[in-house]
DNA sequence: GTACTCACG
DNA sequence: GACGTACGTGAGTACG
């Protein structure tokens, strides 16, 4: 293929690369022999960061990495004091620049350098090439010494800075249009390149006077002219140090080299060399996220002696103690590009934000900490207050000393969205939250926190102090100590600097221990497909939702609080009438005190503080006897609708947005269930008439309708799938009324002759075996003789031998490996299950449900995963999860459309991983609220 | 902060 | 033989 029009050619200066990658990085050793290979490992980085960025239709045709050759070039023939400042190549470094041109050609791109000539040379020769071709060719370099080949299809990109160079970019660099940048550099000089120039003139006044003069050897012929004094006779005396100067910088674009661009038509890498390679130099995270690229699997590398490893590829992390006093405050641009480049090159990093508050949707940012190795930590306050007193406007100006906001975030943006670098966070879905409000959307990333909660399900907590302590016997600083607690707590904004810095910092310092920690954990626990197929992708779906928010009508809701305050106002007064005195309603131990002892009620029974309990059950019996307690019932559920319900939900109604925003914990429920808080939309009422009505409060925007998609019986379908009930699954497959099918086999009641109470007691065997069936529990649940529930349960078992079969062998199961699986692999852990005492029974139990409701749980998020996909294009929006449902809004229009993709996605979603030998069924409502969808 | 109660799946 | 039990959650209120 013949370079010409259509053809984009990328050029890389390579020798930059690898100076800008071994002063970003910590100084790295190969593992295996201590090789020096920091500027390898951070040069391969940057490569397969720009191959990744460049796969859009602007992807090049051609591309070649550029190298400098020696320390001798035609220049020191010139000039002998060239580039004579410079100081020596570190001895650390040499080593590894025959390395870099390996990696070049490992990643299947040409790799050139020329004896006697500077990679600029090689560049600028490619460049008139491709420029004369017809073609285009972008520089991936900042140097300015190249800024004299833009134009005529030729731009430059900083690839640090995310940066397009073109001829305007080069102009407000050097004040003049790219062919006169060589006269500025002559006259301006550089002490870089030690470049003499012209004494005294710098680049605003050079291009001042090329400006006026045109070009620089009619500005020289003419200085005379120049009225200045001083300057005039510096053109008059320094004029042929400033014509050398120009020849210096000026680049060589005929260079003798030996390849056409015909010869730079980019090549897919050999997986098998590359993966060589990258195995050779012992990068593990980088082969394996190649690997992961290529769809193939990634080698092995051998752990060896982890004395003297480098940090980022040692499985035993080998971390220096925390020390909060060497983190770094960023405060300015120049600061926060350093810590960039060492992110970039490193290819991943840390990142923590500090906000004013723990509600994403109105929390404002505060500041940003990033860590790039173990102490390698800075905090970039952001809109942090002066102190009071402080600067004419009291406490609400900024304090000294931060950098802008706008300019911070134009910084970080491309870095945080950048493909190939990978992102740390615990607790992610906080940090994407709150910087999706300020257009930023991050990925991709890893998060400790489900880490941690794919391993350890059931161990222990997944916070960032459980999380430091347990791991790296470490206790971070405590938020109080910096915002206080209760009445006096003051927002982070209103942190001094210097006690935020070591607080912040140090959070994005103890993620990058634990993600080091727990990286190499993952894949022996062998639940790296639990996390990265069912935990990590829920994050960005579940911000979105999040973000979305539900349509609450305050109306609606202030109405029935309004309605429920005059009823339990009549409710009280009769109990009260009926009491024969006024008491606190609400308080369990005074009504306590009045049924047991003052009316000598039965069945009266204390709890651990020695009040009475009287939980509904016990007030249900007590109906019977007495009107007060059925009074009490009623008022009891009145006054936890209105508190819970139509109170509380109106304060969660954001202001802006006037919808209400829950938030999901993904890591909460050790089943894999998700929860919902603030506010828990996961327990809205349905079960009575009068609760169910503040579902009518949820409602679609106008024009639009909700659309609701629940699983039918889902955890007695996988129930029937694990046990390998065959009874069950066959009346599955036809489409039976299952607790009627359970009722007839265990009764020998005939289907069409099916009492509603059968029925019922069949339900709730069928839910007790889910929950790990016990005759007491069975027993209160259906209010009859425990004998009798007994009797249920063994003819239930002898109706369905697979079932107890199913209980024993995962309570054998998770007594020998301390955990229980779904069907997917998440791991449930039982540590109670080897237990003396009533513990035991708790986690036997436990144990027998987690794989049911677990595999439910791993379903559902599955589907949620897939479903943006698959209703890309509706005007719908996912905007909730209980459990088996998931509610969505969409145009009215669209709503049979959405029902049948998402229905198609929800019943195939444990596909292709498992194959349930019982149909999955759907259930689908649509309505102008959440009352009529359901 | 803990206990009790109750809303959901 | 006694004990204590349905599984998983979150939130509001009372009370110390």
């Amino acid at each position: 293929m013949a370079f010409g029009k259509g053809h984009h050619l990328h050029l890389v200066d390579g020798s930059a690369f690898i100076f800008r990658a071994y002063h970003a990085l910590p100084p790295l050793t190969r593992k295996s022999d201590g090789l020096p290979i920091g500027a390898v490992s951070g040069f391969c980085n940057m490569i397969h960061r720009m191959i990744e960025a460049n796969t859009g239709p602007d992807a090049p045709t051609h591309a070649a990495v550029v190298f400098d050759k020696g320390s001798h070039t035609f220049r020191n023939d010139m000039y002998d004091l060239y580039k004579a400042n410079r100081e020596a190549m570190p001895e650390d470094l040499r080593p590894q620049i025959p390395l870099t041109r390996e990696a070049t050609r490992a990643f299947n791109l040409a790799c050139l350098e020329l004896e006697n000539y500077e990679a600029d040379d090689i560049i600028a020769t490619l460049a008139r090439q491709a420029r004369e071709a017809g073609g285009r060719c972008t520089i991936i370099s900042s140097d300015k010494d190249l800024m004299q080949l833009v134009g005529g299809g030729v731009e430059m990109f900083d690839a640090m800075k995310n940066l397009r160079i073109d001829a305007d970019g080069v102009e407000e660099k050097f004040g003049v249009r790219p062919d006169r940048v060589v006269d500025v550099q002559a006259l301006a000089g550089d002490s870089v390149d030690n470049i003499p120039g012209a004494p005294g003139i710098g680049i605003k006044t050079a291009a001042l006077l090329i400006n006026e003069f045109g070009d620089l050897e009619t500005l020289l012929q003419r200085a005379d002219e120049v009225p200045q004094p001083k300057r005039r006779q510096t053109l008059i005396d320094f004029a042929e140090q400033i014509r050398l100067s120009k020849k210096l910088v000026t680049l060589d674009d005929r260079t003798p080299i030996d390849v056409t661009l015909d010869d730079l038509e980019v090549l897919e890498p050999d997986a098998q060399v590359l993966l060589e390679f990258l195995t050779k130099m012992e990068f593990r995270t980088l082969t394996k996220r190649i690997a992961d690229g290529l769809g193939v699997e990634a080698p092995a590398i051998p752990d060896t002696d982890p004395r003297g490893a480098e940090p980022a590829e040692s499985g035993a992390p080998q971390m220096p103690p925390i020390d909060r006093g060497a983190y770094e405050v960023v405060r300015d641009a120049q600061a926060l590009q350093v810590w960039i480049d060492r992110a970039l090159a490193r290819g991943e990093v840390a990142i923590d934000t500090e906000t004013t508050g723990l509600n994403e949707m109105t929390a404002d940012l505060v500041g940003i900490s990033l860590a790039t190795g173990p102490g390698v930590a800075c905090y970039i306050p952001l809109t942090h207050k002066a102190e009071a007193g402080e600067g004419l406007f009291g406490g609400d100006a900024l304090a000294e000393g931060q950098m802008g906001l706008d300019q911070a975030l134009a910084m970080l943006k491309p870095v945080l969205e950048d493909a190939s670098l990978l992102k740390i966070l615990q607790n992610a879905k906080y940090d994407v939250k709150v910087l999706a409000r300020y257009g930023i959307e991050v990925a991709p990333i890893d998060d400790t926190m489900l880490m941690s909660y794919a391993m350890n399900a059931g161990l222990h907590g997944h916070g960032m102090d459980a999380l430091a302590e347990r791991y790296l016997g470490h206790m971070p600083i405590p938020i109080k100590d910096l915002i206080g607690s209760g009445k006096s707590q003051i927002t982070f904004d209103r942190v001094k600097i210097e006690d935020a810095a070591p607080y912040a910092a140090e959070d994005a310092d103890v993620t990058w221990r634990l993600w080091q920690t727990f990286k190499p954990q993952l894949h022996r626990a062998r639940v790296t497909t639990v996390y990265e197929t069912l935990e990590r992708p829920l994050v960005p779906v579940l911000a979105r939702m999040e973000r979305a928010g539900i349509k609450v009508d305050r109306d609606v809701l202030s109405r029935m609080s309004n309605a429920f305050a005059q009823k339990m106002a009549g409710l009280e007064a009769e109990i009260h009438e009926l009491a024969g005195e006024a008491f606190n309603v609400g308080s369990p131990a005074q009504l306590g005190e009045i049924l047991f002892e003052k009316m000598g009620l039965p069945g009266g029974e204390k709890g651990k503080t020695g009040k009475y309990a009287t939980p509904a059950d016990v007030l249900e019996d007590l109906a019977t006897e007495h009107d007060l307690p059925g009074r009490v019932l009623d008022w009891r559920q009145l006054s936890k609708l209105k508190s819970t319900y139509t109170d509380a939900l109106q304060e969660h109604i954001n202001r802006d947005t006037g919808r209400v925003h829950t938030s999901y914990s993904i890591a909460g429920a050790n089943t894999g269930r998700l929860a919902s808080t603030d506010p828990n939309l996961q327990n809205i009422p349905i079960r009575t008439e009068e609760g169910r009505r503040i579902r009518e409060a949820f409602v679609a925007a106008p024009g639009r309708v909700l659309v609701s998609l629940d699983y039918s019986q889902i955890e007695l379908r996988i129930l029937a799938h694990i046990a390998g009930i065959d009874a069950l699954k066959q009346a599955f497959r036809e489409g039976q009324d299952i607790h009627a099918a359970t009722a007839s086999e265990m009764f020998g009641v005939p289907l069409d002759q099916m009492t509603s109470d059968v029925r019922r007691q069949a339900k709730a065997i069928n839910f007790g075996v889910i929950y790990g069936i016990s005759g007491f529990g069975l027993a209160r649940n259906l209010r009859i003789p425990r004998a009798e529930a007994q009797g249920f349960i063994d003819r239930y078992f002898e109706r369905f031998p697979g079932i107890k079969d199913y209980m024993e062998a995962t309570k054998a199961f998770a007594k020998q490996h301390g955990y229980v699986q779904t069907l997917f692999g998440r791991k449930i852990h039982t540590p109670e299950i080897n237990a003396k005492g009533p513990g035991a029974g708790f986690a036997y139990r436990a144990a027998i449900n987690a794989p049911i409701q677990g595999t439910a749980a791993d379903i559902i998020r599955r589907a949620m995963i897939r479903m943006e996909a698959a209703i890309d294009g509706l005007p719908a929006t996912m905007l909730l999860q209980v459990h088996d449902e998931l509610l969505f809004e969409v145009d009215e229009g669209a709503a049979d459309t959405l029902i049948a993709r998402a229905r198609d996605v929800m019943e195939g979603a444990a596909h292709p991983a498992v194959h349930l030998d019982v149909p999955i069924v759907v259930d689908a409502g649509q309505g102008a609220n959440w009352a009529e969808a359901h």
